[in-house]
DNA sequence: GATGAATGAGGGTTCATTCAT
DNA sequence: TATGAATGAACCCTCATTCAT
């Protein structure tokens, strides 16, 4: 939109990189790898198809350089906090976190989630790195279980559905607007629904309510 | 691939239309309305592209009709249950079927998710009926809670929350066997999740527990 | 329109025939041989494709028949008439019979003019017969000029110009609705526009009044 | 043919889009709109089908502008004249302003008849501007028979009789030929037939010969 | 850096026709 | 006769990418 209205404003390269990762964050999000093409991203960007391709080395690497971007973003916010603090504390840090995230860039985690529901094969060969991060969140939790500061249950499974609920506002925004009847220009009740996923969290997990 | 050893199976005109429906279910699946190639579609099912289009009206009709069955097996399959047997008794069952057809479905599941992660273009249109089902659980939530059966919560999140918990299991089984360590080939431990994600939603809910 | 509507009245073979030729007549004098498509053609005449292409050999052996029926159809109808009944008498039936032909079957004389335009590759081959017709015509119009029936012309450029005059409105009839501004259902004032044009076919060869 | 022969000459892009147009109006002249392929109209031009769709939006959108350049030449180089020179001049030189524009483009005329016949699908829309040049016309003839000057006649009708008695040199350039008995080679005696057809149409008008 | 042009493959779809049944 | 299916070519057009300039 803005692109067109202004003509010729020579952007710097770091610039129009980012104007480049914008477009194709959009595209991407909207119709996968296969189904986005460089001429959308070019014209979003406000390029030609040739300038485009004298910014990348193609579209299966830049689809890879997104998918990176977005790995360090989680791995970037999504710390998993003390075990000192607690349970409480700890969850509701990380479901607003989450949930933050996905109100934030929803479309960074619709290109994951495509990614994955084409069984991640570009991101696989990406992820040599030990996931030391969901280690550590397993050791936490197991450590609330032990120590009676929430119910037993299977660790690995808390975090998936904790991802499952917060990821879901990103990925299925459309269907959350529609079942909450609220317009595509309206924001969402961002609190309303971190009060409502945080408690039911909490209460899933049987943590003990603060005396 | 076999298919092209064994020359001259002739098939029945439904054998046929299910084979292509079954391929487009998996192409779609794969790489979304836009991604997918009738190419490919027709090659899955051991047909011709021109053969293809004898059956078909065109690439975007087959696609509605195979969202329109989408949403016709979950209308089917998902009935809420009644308000009488209690929100235990119907939790539990609602969510045991909506994981099991995850696990036994998860590309519909995933054409879904890819057509609202898109903004519902096509669907939009083709739902015009009201939305009786989202209203009768409502309904029988906000029973509920009034009859002290489960905790004062927003209704409608609950339903949200649900559907990601359960659908999470078919668009991101990729990353549910990443984590849980389970190979390409073999299951998942089916029971072990229902009971998992079970417990937590109704420790979620505040659902009393039986005596 | 008629056929849709009655479903599987069978009809005898000659009917299937007759049916077949006006649907090809629509569609020839719409898109030409090239541009007509057999799918338009069978669907006209309420006929699969395979069964068209039972009664007819092949696209362009439907053409050549119906261009032969054209040319066979105009041979019938413009006799050019007794020279001693002199030339008014003479060209006035012959303009009223070609202006009558334009109106009645206009379609026909679009094909022609088609097959004409692209300098009639399938027409020259079928036209090894002696244009006797014209021949005739040409002698008739010498002999009036020679006894001062009718001023000094060159007969052919004569025979030409009320071809054009006459076919017009066969070929042109939506450029004549739209300059006579009648609208599409509404009939040409035929009466007005033949007593026009044999005005001035009359006044162009300077054949004198009758007393 | 001879272009294929002769690797690389590179044109400019003017001179290319002239190919283009030329080629396109060869093949639209020959087969109307929906009989040309670009296939023909690339190899006309000495272009792949890729590289004719760098250069063009689409097919109909190069007919449209063909069909609009038709109409543009048309205006450009049909006026009426100024009435004060009577209509024996006017109408000699308007006479011979269409014929010699048949006589040299025969190829444009076809295009608009193919259009026309066709019930002008494709004009209608881009006609909006009124037909300021006919009503011109028109009122010159008005002025011309109340003077005395001309015959008592509709004047709309004299447009369209002149009109399709030039025309018939484009579209049925091959016919005239065949009566005329002029080989492919060889030209017509073009000033013959102006003479011929000016002396019709006068003496159709009853336009008094000069003293 | 940026542009116009080229390229060969592939996109979805229709073509006229044939062949079993 | 009529029908469903098959076929291989052609339809218009877009693809990602490369290459001179």
């Amino acid at each position: 939109m803005a692109q067109s209205d202004q003509k010729k404003i020579k952007r710097t390269r770091p610039e129009v990189m980012d104007a480049i990762r914008d477009s194709a964050i959009a595209e991407f999000a909207l119709h996968g790898l296969k189904g986005a093409s460089t001429q959308s991203i070019a014209e979003r960007a406000g390029l030609s198809k040739a300038q485009l391709h004298y910014y990348i080395e193609s579209k299966e690497d830049l689809y890879e350089k997104i998918l990176e971007h977005v790995v360090d973003e989680w791995i970037r916010v999504f710390s998993f906090g003390d075990v000192e603090l607690g349970p409480r504390r700890v969850l509701s840090d990380y479901v607003r976190k989450k949930l933050e995230f996905s109100f934030d860039q929803p479309l960074l985690s619709r290109i994951f989630a495509n990614e994955m529901m084409r069984g991640a094969p570009v991101l696989t060969p990406m992820m040599s790195r030990p996931r030391t991060r969901t280690a550590h969140a397993v050791e936490c939790i197991n450590h609330w279980i032990e120590q009676g500061l929430m119910r037993t249950l299977d660790p690995m499974l808390l975090m998936m559905n904790i991802w499952s609920l917060t990821q879901y506002f990103a990925d299925f925004e459309y269907q959350a607007r529609y079942m909450l009847r609220v317009k595509e220009g309206q924001p969402l009740d961002q609190e309303h629904i971190i009060a409502e996923v945080t408690a039911f969290v909490l209460q899933g997990c049987g943590v003990v309510a603060e005396d």
